[in-house]
DNA sequence: CGTATTTTTAGTAACAATTCTCATTACTGT
DNA sequence: ACAGTAATGAGAATTGTTACTAAAAATACG
């Protein structure tokens, strides 16, 4: 957590990066710690937590934080957003060029303004399908 | 939680709704507990829970999910937006006219869309005083 | 009114996600 | 090879939130 600390490209690093870059659908903790341990059995959660944490303060990965229940995580590549669906709980990318003026926002709250979240939310074309079957957010169902 | 049901304003939720319109600093549930317990002192921490989302879903207040740890919340006025110190973990409010494309992301992703959470992000003017003091964004820190 | 029905409550237990602790191991530079 | 630093695995602890329960409060209605 030092500042100027170097960080290892251990192999748990390594294979989490991968995991996330072999991936779009914006995996848990959890997901990411079942898909590691394939490839290397005698990692621990904690360890997987810790890295996520470091690979994103590093700028490797970055956090995506949707249904407030948990953190999900992508490899950091270009710009783009995200659009969830509220009744499944599925993140998808989306890539919008709808450009959040920083400047002006900087200049207007006084703060140092670093970028913007955009999370589109709403109903996903499978969930539309399966129609009026499922009844209402559940808990139980945001779990892909 | 059925749909078709009436709700009664309590004295615990009216004091709940009185808290949130009493204040812009986006309080966490456990922040409201300990104000309503001023003018409740038996309230216990399982209503304000459940009494938030069931005035969430009434639509009188709304839920903010931001740095994942926690939600946040806050009395439904005006469509806003939200800019969050990544230092100290405040939010405030930002009103932007910067309507997102919801018409258009329908289309190109088949989704029903029904909104988008804009969540901008920096440092705020008290964090960039504060300067240097604060070495690196630890979760200590965001408890205000 | 009383009494039956429904909703809400306080209190507490349970839960899942995440963080912490710590002894051990792996790496780095000299 | 050695000292120093960083990272790991294992598990315990903590946190935010939800679920459960019996009792209390509000409401409906004869």
């Amino acid at each position: 957590m030092d500042s100027n600390q170097a960080y290892r490209m251990t192999k748990q690093r390594k294979i989490i990066v991968d995991v996330l870059k072999r991936t779009n659908d914006h995996p848990t903790a959890d997901l990411i710690y079942q898909k590691v341990r394939r490839k290397l059995p005698r990692i621990s959660l904690g360890t997987v937590y810790r890295n996520l944490e470091i690979l994103e303060q590093i700028g490797i990965i970055r956090k995506i934080n949707s249904d407030g229940t948990r953190m999900r995580f992508e490899f950091s590549s270009e710009e783009h957003h995200h659009i969830r669906c509220v009744k499944c709980g599925m993140i998808e990318d989306l890539k919008v060029n709808n450009t959040p003026p920083l400047d002006r926002i900087s200049r207007e709250s006084g703060y140092e303004v670093l970028g913007c979240d955009q999370e589109y939310y709403g109903v996903c074309p499978d969930c539309l399908n399966r129609g009026k079957e499922i009844p209402l957010k559940t808990k139980a169902q945001n779990n892909n």
